[in-house]
DNA sequence: GCCGAAACGAGAGCACTGCTCTCTCTTTCC
DNA sequence: GGAAAGAGAGAGCAGTGCTCTCGTTTCGGC
């Protein structure tokens, strides 16, 4: 059962989402095909498995990463979140692709299983802008947003969350959360281009700088 | 020529990428499979005609876009590119996955004859940064960037497109750059959850503001 | 007008995929 | 000791990309 997250992941790794064959799966555990739908009902069923993996393995970098910081340096602990997902996008780019890319065709992620762990990142950064409005440390006015239907929104995530944090600092968060797998993806992906830069590393270190800025983090 | 590319847009957008068939084309156009190998040499290759035509049709639409914009509103032509990039992905949602999702596995788009196309719209994003800074209308300063290293590799990219914007600027623009593909990435992949927003676009907006502002337009 | 060449399409076939079914063998449990 | 459950094998179905050979149609030069 683990042995087949693990050969899978490694196939991921090789082939890619879409090109993971249970067939192949099954070849390197020295079964046939057929025997390895005793342990998994689907190829989906091991997409999903491999889903919240990537999303564990992805939390538990983040978190590993959040405890090298004094928990009152929001500035660090939003850089040492984005660090750490940039690194470890980079060391599993297929598992990355597979949680964060183009859906695979035909599959459907099951949100039953795969919220709670998708959503372990963006609670951690949740969680600093949350303690830095608190603390006073974050430049961003209180004013409700316009229009009117987008504040219902915030405040029915505000109310899910527990938070106190304002409309703007709530999108502005939201914004950060995209704008830095954004930067992931595109040096992920490749759409940099392929020798554009020495050590891309670099320019995510500035990056990383925006997106503290953009959420009112002096 | 022309109806295989556009019965493969259709399965495109019905299928997905990977789960394009080359068969069903065929089937489509009352062909049987190994006829379609008169005009297209491989799925790859069809797969790259589908890359460029969705290029140039999202390089169409922000061209179309930029029309309705007066020259010397930076921020206005932001704001254009970015709303019809979100547009056009929502209408293509399976061609933008294919132009900046996850990598198709096995499939590696010809660079001769993508980039081209491929950069059409950070094209016109940087034309508006070195428009502005030229207008005097962004205030960024333009000490170079740490380490030197990156600064060199600002540097030729300013070289090879003729720039004077400086080091931090161009920095910028590639932040907005990749942040706004994420944010668009986001909605059109889903990241967000099916009902948080009853207005997705309401969210784009603001977001659409972060990013005029991290490019120093105030 | 004819004839060769090119273009076009059909069909069979190979190796691969996900998945289902039945069959056999082994282990476990009472 | 015998029944039940677990595990794997093998055949088979429908689908895929792609290659090969074969027959037909169309078109240009003489």
């Amino acid at each position: 059962m683990r042995d087949i997250v693990r050969i899978g992941r490694e196939h991921l790794a090789t082939e890619g989402a879409a090109a993971l064959s249970l067939r192949a799966v099954a070849r390197d555990l020295g079964l046939v095909s057929s025997a390895i739908y005793r342990y998994v009902a689907s190829r989906d069923e091991l997409l999903t498995l491999l889903v919240v993996d990537g999303y564990d393995e992805l939390g538990d970098a983040v978190d590993a990463a959040l405890e090298a910081v004094e928990s009152d340096d929001h500035a660090g602990r939003i850089v040492a979140i984005a660090r750490a997902t940039r690194a470890w996008a980079l060391v599993e780019p297929a598992t990355y692709a597979l949680l964060f890319g183009s859906p695979v065709p035909g599959y459907e992620a099951p949100a039953e299983q795969t919220t709670g762990p998708g959503t372990r990142v963006v609670g951690r950064l949740v969680e600093v802008w949350e303690d830095a409005w608190q603390a006073g440390a974050i430049s961003l006015d209180d004013a409700p947003l316009t229009p009117r239907r987008l504040s219902r929104d915030l405040a029915r995530i505000r109310k899910q969350m527990g938070l106190t944090a304002p409309d703007r600092l709530v999108a502005r968060g939201l914004f950060a959360w995209a704008a830095l797998f954004g930067c992931v993806s595109f040096e992920v992906f490749g759409q940099y281009g392929a020798d554009t830069f020495s050590e891309p590393g670099d320019l995510f270190e500035h990056h990383v700088a925006a997106l503290v800025e953009a959420v009112g983090l002096a």
